[in-house]
DNA sequence: ATCCAGGAAAGGA
DNA sequence: TCCTTTCATGGA
């Protein structure tokens, strides 16, 4: 990590394969997103921490440096306390990731040769914070992306926590204790169904217990964290693969059955059907070690 | 209104 | 382990 303060400013420099349009695209491509807001390169966020809460902007200069201004008297006293902190953007926008043999194997690859070109320098936009990881795989299930952001404002907006600054609200994302609390009644009226809401409520359980966690599954090998992932109910095989990609960063997560890739896949390679599971397996053997950068690669060629 | 979609669970072999 | 069926609900 190489990061430093100026003033109560943190500035973070920026590994050489970021690219700051392909990472902004991405994150300001979703209007109804509700974690954070972006405007003139400016993102705000609370970044929280267990107990810390820092209501930040993150500005990102250029594609060497990003600056990190703490808002609202929120800027921890304990140095600890700000590296977490910068810890989490770390973690976000996974830059200890070395990027290079990616995408020299990018290059030569019949897939992800034009997205590569076309989003050079994005990062797999990580979700740092196990629970919310989990029920964003769990609510995006089965259902479109627009619907999927639309129950997770309603899911925050009722259970999560806000912090106003110049008079917007900016979300904490609901903490598996109070969520442990509910029942699937509860969740009735933001049309989340009632298997869902079962299932969140018992990851929450899970968490609430301390028979799940994020340090549990990062001492994991990728085949055990996935299995214990795949025992939790609702969880299946997608989730559990979406999860270990997009929050335990293990690089072999492959979530291949995924629609978005599928399509992905049938529209680059211009097919009039869509490849089946083996041909995918075929497809996917020279990404070896970055199944979930090719995946993530892939999906943003469709949104 | 009818059908399909995209995931997981449950049941069966 | 590997199918097949069922489930619930939004969208076309």
């Amino acid at each position: 990590m190489t990061w430093d303060e100026v003033n109560g400013v943190i500035v973070i420099t920026l590994p050489d394969d970021f690219d700051k349009d392909a990472n902004l695209g991405y994150l300001t491509r979703e209007k109804n997103e509700c974690m954070y807001a972006i405007e003139n390169d400016v993102i705000t966020k609370v970044i929280a921490i267990g107990e810390i809460r820092s209501l930040v902007q993150i500005n990102v200069m250029n594609n060497k440096q990003m600056n990190v201004h703490f808002l609202n008297d929120s800027r921890p006293i304990e140095k600890w306390k700000r590296e977490e902190v910068v810890n989490y953007i770390y973690e976000w926008f996974d830059l200890n990731n070395d990027l290079t043999s990616f995408f020299e194997m990018a290059k030569t690859d019949p897939l992800l040769k034009m997205p590569a070109q076309k989003f050079y320098g994005l990062r797999v936009i990580g979700i740092p914070d196990l629970f919310e990881a989990l029920c964003w795989g769990v609510l995006g299930q089965q259902i479109n992306l627009s619907f999927a952001y639309s129950l997770k404002r309603q899911f925050v907006e009722k259970y999560g926590d806000s912090v106003e600054w110049n008079g917007k609200k900016y979300w904490v994302f609901p903490s598996y204790e109070q969520i442990a609390q509910l029942t699937p009644t509860d969740l009735a009226d933001i049309k989340m169904t009632v298997k869902k809401s079962e299932y969140i409520i018992g990851i929450a359980n899970l968490m609430a217990d301390g028979a799940l966690s994020r340090e549990q599954l990062m001492n994991m090998s990728f085949k055990d964290a996935e299995k214990s992932l795949l025992k939790i109910r609702g969880i299946g095989p997608w989730t559990a693969n979406y999860v270990l990609m997009r929050c335990l960063r293990f690089q072999t997560a492959f979530p291949i059955d995924d629609v978005g890739l599928i399509n992905s896949i049938k529209l680059i390679r211009n097919m009039d059907r869509k490849p089946t599971k083996d041909e995918i397996v075929e497809l996917s053997c020279p990404w070896k070690n970055w199944e979930s950068y090719a995946t993530f690669y892939l999906w943003r060629v469709l949104y």
